[in-house]
DNA sequence: GTGTTTGTTATCAA
DNA sequence: CTTGATAACAAACA
């Protein structure tokens, strides 16, 4: 008998509320479209326009050109805006024609922290989180107010990378289906991927092709939301239900963002807040667990080639 | 040593 | 050609 809630499947024995103490935040990150566009907005009131003066690469493998390529480029440039097409993150310079693409892929984050201050009770805000650099550190910028953007990724699967307008553009173009969120993302453009599909509707939700941004987390809560099982083939799901579908990638996606996404350290203000999304999971995570709907009991499969969760009484 | 966790891509199959 | 399913990648942990 599991007293404490386990997060995900994660067979860490970790509990609920470990998942938010820092350092093991640290290891259990998963950024989707509501994380990455938390990040960005954060960036945005945080390092826009501030003169980069240093750059460390700690990790060849993280950063693209070069390392010393990389480092050129940045140094004593400005990022100029900060970009997000479903999961990843592209900045513009103010000098360099370049753009910086950035994807956190399972284990990446992009922690600023400021100088340290040495509030009024002699309490060093820096040192409520957790230390860095870290040893999953792989690229440190720093900026001439004395600020600092940290690179984490303990996999090493993600990357900071260089690009020409081009590259950066035909990258977007092959790589991303409609962007949630946006004007883009209509009803009849969003039953279009539906025809002459076979596949399930998780893996159609997954496929960053077709939609941009969704991962296993929030695939799994919009076929919650919907009310559909997420291994049903697309083909059998009826047009009431698609609607459903539609409605509910937008409102749990928003939900996220309002809470500042799942699992998700405020690392700006150093205030020990996390993002509030967790506690707002209907099905991921929560197997062998009861329904907050309609007391069924959730389920775990493998779908998509994904640990898959769904409501054996609700979602049909 | 084995089985998990996941985003993306490469690869193979239908 | 298209689509889909699966392996691989990497690191950590039970």
């Amino acid at each position: 008998m599991k007293h404490n809630r386990s997060i995900g499947a994660r067979s860490s024995g970790l509990t609920y509320l470990d998942a938010f103490l820092p350092e093991r935040v640290l290891h259990f990150f998963m950024p989707e479209l509501p994380e990455v566009e938390t990040i960005r907005r954060d960036l945005e009131n945080k390092i826009l326009g501030k003169k980069i003066v240093s750059v460390l690469v700690l990790a060849k493998k993280s950063v693209h050109y070069s390392a010393n390529k990389f480092i050129k480029v940045l140094t004593s440039d400005r990022i100029e805006k900060i970009n997000r097409r479903g999961k990843l993150l592209y900045c513009s310079f103010v000098k360099s024609d370049l753009f910086l693409l950035v994807h956190l892929k399972m284990t990446g984050q992009l922690i600023y922290r400021q100088k340290e201050k040495i509030t009024a009770g002699g309490h060093s805000l820096g040192k409520i989180d957790f230390e860095l650099p870290n040893k999953f550190t792989r690229v440190i910028i720093r900026f001439s107010d004395g600020s600092e953007l940290f690179f984490n990724d303990l996999r090493r699967f993600g990357y900071l990378k260089l690009n020409t307008a081009e590259e950066k553009d035909k990258i977007l173009q092959k790589s991303f289906g409609i962007e949630p969120l946006t004007s883009d993302f209509k009803y009849p453009a969003f039953v279009k991927l539906f025809e002459k599909r076979k596949t399930t509707i998780k893996a159609l939700l997954l496929n960053q092709k077709l939609i941009a941004g969704i991962g296993n987390i929030y695939a799994d809560e919009t076929c919650f939301c919907a009310g559909v099982r997420p291994d049903r083939r697309v083909g059998k799901i009826n047009e009431e239900e698609k609607k459903k579908i539609f409605k509910c990638i937008e409102s749990v996606l928003k939900l996220s963002i309002k809470n500042r996404g799942t699992t998700f350290n405020s690392y700006v203000d150093c205030d020990g807040k996390v993002g509030g999304f967790v506690r707002l999971l209907k099905v991921y995570g929560r197997e062998g667990e009861k329904c907050r709907r309609c007391s069924g009991v959730i389920k775990k499969i493998k779908a998509a080639g994904r640990g898959t969760h769904f409501c054996l009484n609700c979602q049909k």
